[in-house]
DNA sequence: TAGTATTCGTGATAATTTTCACAAATGCTA
DNA sequence: TAGCATTTGTGAAAATTATCACGAATACTA
């Protein structure tokens, strides 16, 4: 029905997975690998990871392998790493803070860019060498600097108020951590992360452990190994 | 292959989104939902709703809808939040902190009995009226309380030997955030929360939005609207 | 150069998940 | 009770994703 080849989800998700091992092979001086090299480190069927690799627009050389470099390139272009993401965050709470400082993202390439919160205990004091700002000033802010990306880490019931706030200034993709659905015009994407998502699978394993069936997956999901 | 039915895993990342709504219409005071109210509440096809209830055995009543107090009872049972989840959570950072407050957690009966950290400037503290202890008890202190669930919010390169650890205190599921994937006997349950997937995703579409085509997908995913 | 061992790329197949569509069940109204 | 409007539960079809399996490309060795 769509023209356009678009990748398929799962595939999307195990992306970052493949970037952050190669960046460590990088790192080790490693230049080439093969695709049963990765799925072994990553418990990706080999196949699976050609494929994904063609999505990706890679090539690889029989016989050979991938360069990693050239995946590295290639996958920094997909996911728009090469050039830097800049982001704001609204709720400074453990969570924002968390966020910041997750290691995790290094190699991403996000910046953020300002902070909000509505707390006046917390509005004007200093994280990380920025200022907190008042989200009253958050519309004002994000159109000034142009920022395409907002972080929602608020509890749930003001989410929706943020969201809107960041519409308002032209934000074109939220990442909301409130546990609650958003809604937005159709051009802005959202991405929600459920913690209890994660802790819900988890807990249903665990009544089930007795039953010998066990789902496989991988780092995003559950896996025995 | 397997004569064990089992829920699909789609199917389990949604149960948490429905029994969030479902405490919501209970407490609205809403005693009776249809498929296609939860559907629309969700953004997910009606069928796909009524496929999922059948899984958790849930049963309807054609013409009028299901119960949610119904509905609730059998997502708890299945979530095993009817029986309350003792976790330790190790490493005290920010995120580790934002775990433990997060409210998204509170309906599902998950209690953290015990926080560890290494940094000597923590260990001892008090954080909700619990004390810090240190890495080193926590064999100890997990076989004595046996505990079932291990929260891991530690740098990357100290996961694994906090994991070892979790593994030889007993405890049989893992509940990961630290970015790299973890090595356990095949009989522990691992979860690995990969925040960097949902900032590489959203960057992606970010990168692509320019293409009219967009993946659909819901709260665990990207969505337009 | 010929032979062997790798490894990619991909058509075909299998497995999984979603959606369609409709019979059957239920309540409501008159 | 009969007729109508809902809504469930589920076979069957469609769509999506994962795996198999093999030809072709490549490097290496003798």
């Amino acid at each position: 029905m769509e023209r356009v080849i678009s990748i398929p989800k799962p595939t999307l998700e195990r992306l970052p997975l493949y970037y952050r091992r190669l960046l460590q092979w990088r790192e080790e001086k490693v230049s080439i690998v093969s695709s049963a090299d990765i799925g072994k480190n990553l418990g990706i069927d080999s196949a699976q990871v050609r494929r994904d690799l063609t999505y990706f627009g890679a090539v690889g050389r029989p016989g050979i392998g991938y360069k990693v470099e050239e995946l590295i390139s290639y996958l920094g272009e997909l996911l728009g790493i090469n050039n830097v993401n800049e982001a704001i965050i609204v709720g400074v709470g453990n969570l924002g803070r968390a966020i910041c400082s997750y290691p995790g993202f290094a190699p991403y390439g996000l910046s953020i860019v300002a902070f909000f919160d509505i707390d006046p205990q917390i509005v004007g004091t200093k994280i990380r060498g920025h200022e907190v700002f008042h989200v009253n000033d958050l519309i004002h802010i994000v159109k000034r600097l142009k920022i395409q990306i907002g972080i929602i880490t608020v509890p749930a019931r003001e989410a929706q108020k943020v969201a809107d706030q960041m519409v308002a200034g032209g934000i074109r993709a939220i990442w909301n951590f409130a546990p609650t659905r958003l809604h937005v015009p159709e051009e802005v994407i959202i991405r929600s992360e459920d913690l209890a998502v994660g802790l819900a699978t988890l807990s249903h394993y665990l009544v089930r452990e007795d039953l010998s069936e066990r789902a496989e997956g991988l780092d995003r999901g559950i896996s025995g190994s």
